[in-house]
RNA sequence: GGAGGGGUACCCAAGCGGCCAACGGGGGCAGACUGUAAAUCUGCUGGCUUAUGCCUUCGUAGGUUCGAAUCCUACCCCCUCCA
């Protein structure tokens, strides 16, 4: 792909490039980038909003550039001053490196591990000293700093900022010098950090970084970004039927979203499906299309079908799904009522909560619709349980021995 | 250090002696409909093996009262302004 046309691609989904003419004269030399993206070494635990930034990185890598995945276990001493928490515990070696692993093991099925360099800012800056350290502090400014909003306003809000909050930006920037990185990736709350990069560079001599931010990806709801604490994300190591359920349950419109920024399929390929459902295709269709790539690239072909097929039985038919899970409850008297079996089974908060779905016509035993709220069942039996339209688990019912 | 404002259920937010398990909105759940767990509409949204019943909840601890989220006292926490 000659440097115009990778350009194109690169742009994809992108907040902002800076500058674009630097990266066009960088793809210009035709030997491969040094792409470099930083990683908390705290939360391995990824959801779909952080795999937008490692698609960015996948694309670079398509494109034969070379993908640096660095762990800032130095800089995470510090932590980001963004996170008002002033202090975080300082993690273990050990802990750094086995949340590094749990990051490559979910990283590698989007990247491409052979042509990924995995990094520890600690590398260099453990060597740096004190000296060293006083040394990268000369090459920037308060005013500088001061640029950055988070700083400016809680500097004249009369917020305190502790000095050592201005170490992060700068370490984060020396990495780019000590990588000599061509390219920086990273979400738009990061635009500040990554261009003390670019400066860096410069006063260290090197030719300058090209930033490339992406947005944040709005989370299930539509409305808020990814994050775990709002529960509307999608993990990465989620089930096959819950990410794919998941991902179905997004209206349609976040769907282009997400076709943007999750999909790995060509843009003039996505121009058309959106053609299509403009044109009266149904978006569910499109929609499934999105739920099967991604629950494929995390779970496998296999996997990616099954869950469909079960989500079709499910939602669709109103069918038994494929997989029930089975349990068995033990139960001290004759007999129990539904309502109690629920709250024992853990399938609903409390017995209260049970009388409402039953009078609301939620609960199913084998098929029926419970309509009584005092129903009993019997122990020695199996029955089929519905929740809702979409929670199906198969209990046996025993009956606890009497301890006489 | 001084002055004022506030803490109500998952979140926001009414209520300011009884009709309060507590308006309304958001979120969540269920049902209908459908093209899907989209959209829309309706209902529900403390607990107790459903009970015109009981128990617990309105920052915490006491008090006044037949009766308190509502009044009083002390304490804790948050916010704003002044220094």
């Amino acid at each position: 792909m000659n440097p115009a046309e990778q350009l194109a691609e690169l742009k994809r989904g992108a907040s902002e490039i800076l500058l674009e003419a630097d990266l066009l004269k960088k793809l210009g030399r035709g030997t491969p980038l040094r792409v470099k993206a930083g990683f908390d070494p705290t939360a391995p635990d990824l959801h779909l909003g952080h795999t937008v930034l490692i698609n960015k990185m996948r694309q670079f890598q398509v494109l034969g550039h070379e993908v640096i995945f660095l762990i800032g276990d130095f800089t995470g001493l510090i932590g980001d001053p963004t996170g008002r928490n002033a202090t975080r515990p300082a993690l273990t070696p050990e802990e750094v490196l086995a949340n590094a692993q749990t990051y490559q093991q979910q990283i590698f099925k989007i990247l491409d591990p052979a042509r990924t360099r995995v990094e520890f800012n600690s590398s260099w800056m453990n060597r740096m000293g004190a000296a060293g350290l006083i040394q990268l502090a000369a090459k920037h400014t308060v005013a500088r700093m001061l640029e950055r909003d988070d700083f400016s306003k809680r500097y004249k809000g009369g917020q305190a900022i502790a000095i050592h909050e201005f170490l992060y930006p700068l370490v984060q920037g020396y990495d780019s010098v000590a990588l000599q990185a061509d390219v920086e990736l990273g979400g738009t709350d990061q635009k500040f950090n990554l261009l003390v990069g670019r400066q860096l560079q410069e006063a260290y001599g090197q030719e300058p970084q090209v930033v490339l931010t992406m947005p944040l990806l709005e989370g299930l709801d539509g409305v808020n970004k990814m994050s775990k604490s709002l529960g509307n994300y999608v993990g990465v190591d989620e089930q096959p039927d819950d990410m794919f359920g998941k991902i179905m349950s997004i209206s349609d419109e976040l769907m282009w979203r997400y076709f943007d920024l999750l999909s790995f399929r060509a843009s003039g390929d996505l121009a058309k499906v959106r053609d299509q459902v403009n044109a009266g295709r149904n978006p569910m269709e499109a929609k499934f299309d999105l739920a099967g790539e991604i629950t494929t690239r995390f779970h496998g072909e296999e996997a990616a079908k099954r869950a469909r097929e079960n989500f079709t039985a499910r939602s669709q038919q109103r069918e038994v799904p494929l997989d029930v899970p089975k349990r068995t409850e033990e139960i001290d008297g004759s007999n129990i009522g539904v309502a109690a079996l629920l709250k024992q089974s853990g399938l609903v908060p409390s017995t209260s909560h049970a009388f409402r779905l039953i009078e609301q016509g939620g609960i199913r035993i084998d098929g029926e619709k419970v309509s009584n709220t005092k129903a009993q069942l019997t122990p020695g039996a199996t029955y089929l349980v519905q929740v809702g339209k979409r929670v199906f688990v198969e209990i046996t019912l025993t009956r606890k021995a009497d301890h006489a």
